[in-house]
DNA sequence: CGTTAACTTGACGGCCCTCAAGAGAGGTGG
DNA sequence: CCACCTCTCTTGAGGGCCGTCAAGTTAACG
């Protein structure tokens, strides 16, 4: 959650030129590569390849040859059940790293819907692979990423497990409201890329229900929505909302 | 959920050998590595340390040094909530690997409790990253075992976004037949290391729905339970109830 | 301005949770 | 070996949360 807070404080210059550059936030991070080795790094890269909204950047069964960093815009990932449910398995904005699922089979697993005009780094998994196998720091900070995915997917399987509808969507709020922060933009008033059934695919609820708790928040003076905007009001009545919750 | 099938198939003599010494169908899997590569990892693994039923193997909070694999036995994986909910995020079995979550942040994030007696190799990731850095092909079935944990939660996420508790147990039932299947076991008949309450905070259900579901399973001759001792009768009805259901 | 997709709100019903009681299994000590 | 305790499991009854169906409203786009 908090993973990305620090990257501007201890990032090394160069690097975080570089970053500034690819906006490879996620990969980038906190390593300390050479001037030499982020040039590398750079000429694999192929830099800044439009993704319109609506649009595919990859879909499941295609094979694999790249991970993808988010540079600017707003991604869906989605798994199809054989009997065509469709289950939203996360939400990637700007500096994130996408396709990792694909690494296990060569073959991608999920879609990656841009739900907004977006951009994106292509970088063939061989390549990055190779260049792993040279620079300690940046084979770790791989498995890190990787790793962190993990953890981010464990948080979604309490949330499904355990938690109520007002709960999912507190936690949900809350989380895109701490992402945006990082990045720059307002916590407390931003723009929802997703529509409501989205949303719902993601958090396990109908549409219904996500419209329903949205003006229950509403009516209790948590948030307000228009349309697609969102306004916290009293993100600690939401934290409270998570942490009192029916446990004891 | 195919990928360990063909083990004893497709690794070479030397590896396959030193695989039955460590068990780790996991971590050795597919490749090929040379024989002064298999014995360097062998000295980096330590040999089979005992973890008694109920014992922890790690808990969530403890700093991160080594990766686990399952020798023999049965594990099972959980968060738990700030506010002292608890979900089980997977069940592990003999030849799995076990604490990718806490490369992310040196720091396990789960708990990991044995479910039976087992055994497990440690393998201080440090010593295993290094070795990676020199031989390609372990570090490239590092990524893979990782990335398929990733695919592995995903499916989970499905289940608990989106099926019924019929649909939940079934594919709960059938995964674990297969894993046994795989190992050897009888496929059609096994004994369940877990409470239902496990089971429950697995599939998202509380414990009298597992009990009440595993009922009705036997009520409609699907499957026999007696205790924990589970027999696989109508395994085709089982997959029918997964992809009928109640999409179109 | 018309059409379509997205959203909201209400009414109703069903699935699963909650609470409760009792049965069964497994382990310990007498 | 049996009594006893505890943990686990089963089954029932009732209620609540959320899904389903439906209708109407708003927003978006050509």
């Amino acid at each position: 959650m908090i993973q990305n807070i620090q990257i501007r404080e201890l990032t090394p210059r160069h690097l975080r030129q570089s970053c500034s550059n690819c906006s490879l936030r996620e990969l980038c991070l906190p390593i300390g590569l050479t001037p030499d080795e982020m040039q590398e790094l750079d000429t694999i890269i192929t830099q800044a390849r439009p993704i319109k909204r609506g649009e595919a950047l990859y879909r499941a069964g295609e094979p694999f040859k790249s991970l993808f960093a988010i540079r600017v815009g707003f991604f869906k990932a989605s798994v199809i059940s054989e009997d065509g449910r469709e289950q939203v398995t996360g939400f990637h904005m700007s500096g994130e790293l996408m396709g990792m699922d694909a690494i296990s089979s060569d073959f991608h697993t999920c879609d990656a819907i841009a739900l907004e005009d977006s951009e994106v780094c292509e970088m063939p998994f061989g390549e990055i692979e190779e260049l792993a196998g040279d620079v300690p720091i940046l084979q770790r900070h791989l498995y890190k990423v990787m790793s962190r995915e993990i953890v981010r997917d464990h948080g979604v399987m309490l949330l499904l497990g355990n938690m109520k509808a007002e709960e999912r969507l507190a936690a949900f709020l809350l989380n895109l409201s701490q992402r945006f922060a990082i990045r720059g933009y307002s916590s407390s008033s931003f723009h929802l890329r997703m529509t409501r059934e989205e949303i719902g695919s993601y958090l396990g609820l109908k549409l219904e229900t996500v419209s329903r708790t949205l003006s229950k928040f509403q009516d209790q003076g948590f948030i307000k929505v228009q349309n697609r905007l969102i306004e916290i009001i009293d993100s600690d009545s939401l934290k409270k909302l998570l942490n009192n919750c029916h446990g004891e």
